[in-house]
DNA sequence: GTCCTGTGAC
DNA sequence: GTCACAGGAC
């Protein structure tokens, strides 16, 4: 059993998609909401973006955002921890969208490598914020890697590639570039991660059970 | 090293 | 009740 890197990556999401079925994630979602909530849940769970965003209410539009001073903000968003740095992206963001007069039409004409850079230079956007606004906002095919990719393809005996563009491109090339796929593959990553690929997994019922190799390897 | 909260285990 | 832990970016 000796299955090259692309094959396992193949076979994780084969299996993932038979065991949680087929959804619908994030992208029919407004676009500047996909946004804040990129920033939002970083560090933290979507159970604590969403109670920062509901906080936010009548304020969740880049308008609302860029009206609202620094210190009210992060008082609406606290529930998603890190609150005073999350302001502070917040409006980074919400500057660098005010350069589009908000208008996602516009940002979408960008091509994606262009705009890639462009998220990547906003002030608390990295890598994985930048991919997911690229796929659930602008709906462009670039793969989100997170901590739970990481820990779910390297249990499963894939080599993880420590920089964040080397394990994405890994991940893209095994897969069709379409974005939906995308989408859909990074929710199956997410709610098999939280289901039973923890830190401390709860094997119990995982899907991944026959191939898996433990919890302790080395990623 | 720093920034922070909510949860769940004890 | 306390407290370790999960979770990205700079």
């Amino acid at each position: 059993m000796n299955r090259s890197q692309t094959e396992i990556i193949e076979h994780v999401f084969e299996t993932l998609q038979n065991h949680f079925g087929c959804f619908e994630w994030w992208l029919n979602e407004a676009p500047f909401e996909v946004m804040m909530g990129a920033i939002l849940v970083q560090n933290t769970n979507w159970n604590n973006a969403e109670k920062a965003l509901t906080n936010l209410a009548e304020h969740c539009s880049p308008q609302g955002i860029a009206a609202l001073p620094l210190e009210k903000l992060a008082e609406r968003i606290r529930p998603s921890g890190y609150y005073n740095q999350k302001a502070l992206k917040l409006k980074a963001l919400t500057q660098w969208y005010e350069g589009y007069n908000y208008d996602i039409a516009l940002v979408k004409q960008v091509e994606q490598s262009l705009l890639r850079q462009e998220l990547l230079a906003i002030k608390g956007i990295g890598g994985e914020t930048a991919d997911a606004i690229l796929v659930y906002a602008t709906h462009k095919p670039s793969f989100v890697i997170d901590a739970y990719a990481r820990r779910i393809l390297s249990r499963n005996g894939v080599k993880v590639p420590k920089r964040y563009d080397d394990f994405q491109q890994l991940v893209e090339q095994a897969i069709p570039r379409q974005t939906e796929l995308y989408a859909y593959y990074h929710g199956l990553i997410v709610e098999h991660g939280q289901q039973f690929c923890r830190p401390k997994p709860k094997c119990d019922g995982c899907p991944l059970l026959p191939t898996c190799l433990g919890p302790d390897v080395a990623s």
